[in-house]
DNA sequence: CATGAAAGCCATGGTAA
DNA sequence: TTACCATGGCTTTCATG
């Protein structure tokens, strides 16, 4: 993993419509060598998937709400009961089992107020891993980005 | 946007290198006409990027923090400033303007503890906007999805 | 040994009927 | 919707430093 590499790796995370010949052009290599290297990084597991972003509210997702969650317990069957359940649950797009005073955090995705209210109410505190939770509303997505620094 | 056009974008979040043939197959419509549809979508805003994604423990990006902030002021120029910075360092990938207790809610993802203590002390909070801070470690990253719900 | 240049195949995008 | 055409990217080969 060179320096053309990580610059390769910079590009297509910012687009993944690149042509093996606009890498080529932009790092300042053939394009049968930035072919090689992306082949090269993708076995060794670097690229996962490809995936096209979308704009959430077009889609009427715009409100982001931060919800922090207290385990009922501690046992390994009823985390892992819980984080099936999250992963089932389209509008928790992100979950992170945390350190400190919460279990986890996660971030939903809904189309207003009254939506988080109803899976809040109905589906996540109705979970009987879930002591309790703590949530939080964006006002705004300064920043998102998947590109994680070369 | 009806049911074919939800099924569309659903594929498509999931798996961009889908082809319209692929598409045809899976929604049980033309080539052609999942073609429209896409461009349609693109016209609406409702598609943005293309992205390819990386693991992050692969390009030594495997520690998540995340990290509260409370500003000095909300000033409409303080604000500005610390977006702006918040903008321009890549190892903060998600930034939300938050109400309640915090102003901001970030998410920064770095290699180490170590690598986070240097970011926190010589770039986060060296900046003029910050009052202070909370830093919560992510102890495992159980769900991460870039889809948003249909 | 990795790279760069060149060429053919094939799949895809795009269009017309 | 189906069928067609042509563009262009993917993939391999070979020569070179």
């Amino acid at each position: 993993m060179d320096a053309i590499d990580r610059r390769i790796v910079a590009l297509l995370q910012n687009d993944a419509t690149l042509s093996h010949a606009d890498l080529a052009e932009r790092v300042g290599a053939s394009s049968a060598s930035c072919w090689r290297r992306v082949k090269a990084l993708e076995a060794a597991g670097v690229f996962t998937r490809t995936v096209r972003l979308v704009d959430p509210t077009a889609v009427g997702r715009g409100v982001n709400v931060l919800c922090n969650i207290r385990m009922r317990s501690h046992a390994a069957d009823s985390r892992q009961s819980f984080e099936r359940f999250v992963l089932s649950q389209p509008e928790v797009v992100e979950c992170f089992s945390m350190s400190g005073d919460w279990d986890y955090l996660l971030r939903v995705v809904v189309a207003d107020v009254a939506a988080y209210n109803t899976f809040l109410m109905q589906t996540l505190l109705g979970h009987p891993s879930v002591a309790g939770g703590s949530s939080h509303f964006a006002l705004d997505m300064t920043k998102y980005t998947t590109a994680l620094p070369t």
